[in-house]
DNA sequence: CTGCCTGCAAATATTTTGCATTAAA
DNA sequence: TTTAATGCAAAATATTTGCAGGCAG
């Protein structure tokens, strides 16, 4: 079950639309709400059937506008790991993501200031980047709720 | 123009191939050839194009078994960027990876040890990882030539 | 020989696009 | 009212599969 979003949810979504000049709408809650709800790093066919689950009419190429139009005004990030579909995830936070072979299951693994300064140290001259992306692939024992 | 393999390289192949009891075929040394020759982590797309210059008739499927076939016994590895195809590249030595924003080519770069020990520092207990995938994104000057 | 591999074609899966309609601001 | 977003269907990409015949070991 999709709960709604919290007042505080809301209005996030919609200073973060606004500020780049895009309009809040019922099947962008939607979507929104559902990546919020598990932070299971879903890809865009299980966010389309857990949207429909509260909105049935909705249509997979508005999930896919949706979540281009989240990562476009930084609300979500976009996740690849080898041989996966595309993930999305809300938490913006400077984390890594580590992916449990038997599971398949993403972990969010926090990332220390000083981890992502060495990182950026080892890029030689004229290299500049913004982003960097961090995946580790392995086993997680015990752990079996959902990170983030 | 591709060349064929060197005999250290063929050996190469050879062994990881045999140790998995795999077998060596002409397809698998054109197209181990082909990521050999030019250090650009090419799509299976690239490499299907790039290794039918040298042999016409090999088919696209073959060229997915064959880089699974290396992905499986270690030759190459697979590297996803955000909203891109899969990519291929057989430098096995630790190394993260960065894509330069503007042209698309991703160079890699040397992953020193240390760096790499502070990374598997920051995983929680029970979590074990084997691989690690790093990328960049941004925007690399003056280097115009691969990397690898 | 024998089993793994290739090539083909068809089936899936994934993502994108054009356009008429609808809805937000 | 104006501009942007949705939904649908079709197209474009990307990847996988089944199977008959071919070839390496």
């Amino acid at each position: 079950m999709i709960q709604s979003l919290t007042d505080s949810d809301r209005e996030h979504l919609q200073e973060a639309l606004n500020r780049s000049g895009q309009k809040v709408t019922a099947q962008r809650e939607t979507v929104f709400s559902v990546l919020l709800a598990e932070r299971d790093h879903p890809t865009v066919d299980e966010v389309f059937n857990r949207a429909r689950e509260a909105m049935p009419g909705l249509s997979l190429a508005t999930v896919y506008n949706c979540l281009e139009t989240f990562v476009s005004c930084g609300l979500v990030r976009q996740v690849n790991h080898e041989r996966e579909s595309t993930r999305y995830c809300p938490n913006l936070a400077p984390h890594a993501h580590f992916r449990d072979k038997e599971t398949g299951r993403v972990h969010d693994i926090e990332l220390p200031p000083e981890v992502i300064k060495s990182l950026r140290s080892i890029l030689p001259p004229g290299f500049d980047s913004e982003v960097i992306e961090i995946s580790f692939l392995g086993r997680a024992q015990g752990t079996d709720k959902n990170s983030n």
